[in-house]
RNA sequence: AGAGAGGUGUCCGAGUGGUUUAAGGAGCACGCUUGGAAAGCGUGUAUACGGCAACGUAUCGGGGGUUCGAAUCCCUUCCUCUCUGCCA
């Protein structure tokens, strides 16, 4: 969520910001201000006359006391005059204020200077892009028909208990998931994340905290009866564990890591974008997020890049590296970083990790503070990145490590996964 | 799921309608004291909004109500604990 002071002093900048963004309505930033000045006008109003009120109240209590009752039953109807004044002046100022708090949070987050302009993902820019395009032998085949040639995926059955985007995995298919979460575990609390396994349903608060809510409702599931929300990344519940909370600077940076399913309704997707892995409702990811001083998260982003980049370069895989572009990129972040591994049966490349920098988008949203030096207040920065999102790590190995006889493994995960080769 | 007891500041804890401007204690910070430390003494120690400031307003789990006035009374909701039930 947008600060209204900051709008107020850079106008202009956040219009140019916005319009990055394709954010279209750009008056609304001048909306928000008329909103604020009624806002501040009616409160400078309402505690006057409260005070008024609070000031006789405490003079009739005094006169009670004294047993003066006469003096006392005069102030209290005079009193009560002022409350038909007061009551209107409340309800105005609740309205004013929910107003300006539904129209700030249309806002998106302001992009980072390094963001390119640009609408659609062509236009994203590559930063870098690593390892060796791997050669498959004749007849090399997609995961959609490896999984089922060598029955690691179940696709029907998974709809038949479910729906589709319900994949089941099976035998070594199902333990090969359970190696990876282990890998990039064991791979993120070495770099030094401590390890959470939070709730996999949060309720609106939190939901609204990290900015799923209200915009993006229809993109989660929601379990109605207890009004909770299946989270669509582990980001949700770790960086609500910092809601509402005053750190000290001292405890700057927190790394947090967590393995979590994620539930996602992904209305309005199709074609080959959907096929196999490449698309699902439910999948594995192993999330990082850090709260960080803001002086430092632009330091800490790059640092979070580079670390999600050995992770992909351990297992051996092609990668780039992509800027996302102001509209290709989510809503409360402000740069983002897509990491895309090469698969080479499918001849695309598979979008595997999305590490963020949100700045304070989220924690002003949430109210994460941290009392610096100077004993100030002031709103922390969150990122957050997969390290790394299963389902497609797992059809980019299958295919890049599939031979005539079977699928060989990457050094790193033999030992997690207990053989040389997944099959 | 049922019955009961609770939720007060960084923590413990008093407070059953009006000097509560939330007692008292602990912790923490600073100062005095000391060769140094401890003890002792003194001062300070929540957040948000408005205001140049003085200060004002709001907040005792959340929301709503009664009242001139609510931490205190009423309604509602969430959470914690104890017992019972059910369950991996």
């Amino acid at each position: 969520m947008l600060q209204v002071s900051f709008l107020r002093q850079n106008k202009e900048i956040a219009k140019q910001k916005l319009a990055i963004k394709h954010f279209a309505n750009l008056d609304l930033v001048d909306t928000v201000i008329a909103m604020d000045d009624e806002r501040k006008q009616l409160q400078a109003s309402f505690d006057e006359m409260q005070a008024k009120v609070n000031a006789a109240s405490k003079e009739i209590g005094g006169l009670m006391a004294k047993g003066e009752k006469e003096q006392a039953e005069n102030l209290k109807n005079e009193v009560a005059g002022l409350k038909t004044q007061l009551d209107p002046l409340k309800i105005k100022m609740a309205e004013v204020e929910l107003q300006l708090q539904n129209t700030i949070v249309q806002f998106p987050n302001l992009p980072h200077d390094l963001v390119p302009k640009g609408k659609t993902p062509e236009e994203n820019e590559l930063v870098k892009q690593g390892g060796e395009t791997p050669t498959l032998y004749a007849g090399a085949q997609a995961h959609w028909d490896l999984i089922s040639k060598y029955n690691l995926v179940d696709f029907e059955t998974g709809s038949k208990i479910t729906g589709s985007g319900f994949p089941l995995y099976i035998g070594k298919g199902a333990k090969f998931q359970r190696a990876l979460v282990q890998y990039f575990l064991d791979f993120n609390i070495a770099a030094g994340y401590t390890e959470y396994l939070p709730p996999f349903m949060v309720n609106e608060a939190s939901a609204f905290a990290t900015g799923q809510l209200p915009d993006k409702e229809g993109q989660m599931y929601h379990a109605t009866a207890d009004n909770f929300y299946l989270i669509p990344t582990a980001e949700v519940p770790v960086t609500n564990i910092y809601r509402d909370v005053v750190l000290k600077e001292t405890e700057l940076p927190l790394q947090m890591t967590a393995y979590s399913p994620c539930f996602r309704r992904e209305a309005g997707s199709f074609g080959k974008d959907v096929r196999g892995l490449n698309r699902v409702h439910q999948f594995e990811k192993v999330e990082i997020i850090q709260i960080v001083h803001p002086d430092k998260s632009d330091e800490v982003l790059n640092e979070m890049v580079a670390h999600v980049e050995k992770l992909l370069v351990s297992l051996g895989l092609q990668y780039r590296i992509l800027r996302l572009c102001g509209g290709d990129m989510g809503f409360a972040s402000a740069i983002t970083y897509d990491f895309e591994v090469y698969s080479a049966a499918q001849d695309r490349w598979l979008e595997v990790s999305s590490v963020s920098n949100f700045q304070s988008y989220q924690t002003y949203r949430m109210k994460c503070r941290f009392k610096d030096a100077a004993g100030k207040i002031q709103f922390a920065h969150s990122l957050n990145g997969s390290s790394l999102a299963l389902p497609r790590i797992f059809a980019a190995i299958v295919e890049n490590y599939q031979t005539e006889v079977g699928i060989a493994l990457p050094k790193v995960l033999q030992p997690y996964f207990g053989a040389e080769n997944l099959v």
